[in-house]
DNA sequence: GCTTGACCTAAAGTCAGCTTTATGTGTTAT
DNA sequence: ATAACACATAAAGCTGACTTTAGGTCAAGC
């Protein structure tokens, strides 16, 4: 059993954010023992799912809303199922589109070091759109695909 | 030459936000005629790389500040080039991040096709946390390393 | 016995990034 | 000539996810 305390610092979040997270609901199960939260492995397993749904792009209550769902039993099963298998689909599109940015970022990168050295942007803009060197060119159409 | 309208519609982006990117600053370039916004493929370019470092993570007063050097000449070739470098690596630690969360859904996707199959989540439970079949272990640990 | 520190609540405040509203101008179609 | 459109502005409003504030409880150490 862990105090809201060591919860915030074993997730390196503040105080406020774990007790707004139990405001909206996003801890069913949380146990209080006079007024104090007493938070267990599950809530540390809780955490950890509600940290990986954040990052995946879903919102405070969509999350509340799978934690309920967890409360509910087997017949949610299907529900839950949906909402990691949307949430993957999400996620994989999401890095694809930074792979995306990552190439103009990867460009960009070469085009200032290139002005850099010339001292000017006169030579890339000869080069532009495309003339520019093959592993470069590459870069450069793949941040502009669409 | 193009309308707002006309960017609008090429950047599936509303016209209120090409407006307050302006008002922003981040067209430092963008002319007018008669009052009306005249955008150039120089702005094109520009809305390009708006999309990139917001993507980033950048904020809006920051690319602002990236648009400002821009205007500045060559001097500012190494504070731009430093700038691109930060995002490259922001968005490599970025992907890496989603990795782990994709390893998580993954897990969990695995997870309740398993306890729909079974109709509870008993199994599971008796294999965790480290008797998962081996692909699933892989995942749950990816998931949880830290 | 009194201060310190960790916990608690309810409610107000903050911030970024838009979006909406209210109002107006200038050109084109009927 | 009048309605419909596409543009314009300034200012207010919105949303989500926290964070801060103001006030209170309770156990432990000096």
């Amino acid at each position: 059993m862990y105090t809201i305390g060591q919860i915030s610092e074993m997730f390196h979040l503040p105080i406020s954010t774990l007790r707004y997270y139990d405001k909206e609901g996003l801890f069913p199960n949380l146990k209080r023992e006079s007024g104090i939260r007493k938070f267990t492995d599950r809530e540390v397993e809780t955490l950890r799912v509600i940290e990986c749904l954040k990052q995946s792009g879903l919102e405070i209550r969509e999350i509340k809303q799978f934690m309920q769902w967890c409360t509910e039993g087997s017949r949610t099963y299907p529900l839950r199922k949906a909402l990691f298998e949307g949430r993957k689909a999400a996620v994989e599109a999401e890095i694809a589109e930074l792979q995306k940015t990552l190439a103009l970022l990867t460009y960009k990168c070469w085009y200032y070091d290139t002005a850099i050295q010339d001292g000017n942007e006169d030579g890339i803009r000869a080069m532009l759109p495309d003339h520019l060197p093959k592993e470069i060119q590459a870069l450069y159409d793949r941040a502009n695909e669409r």
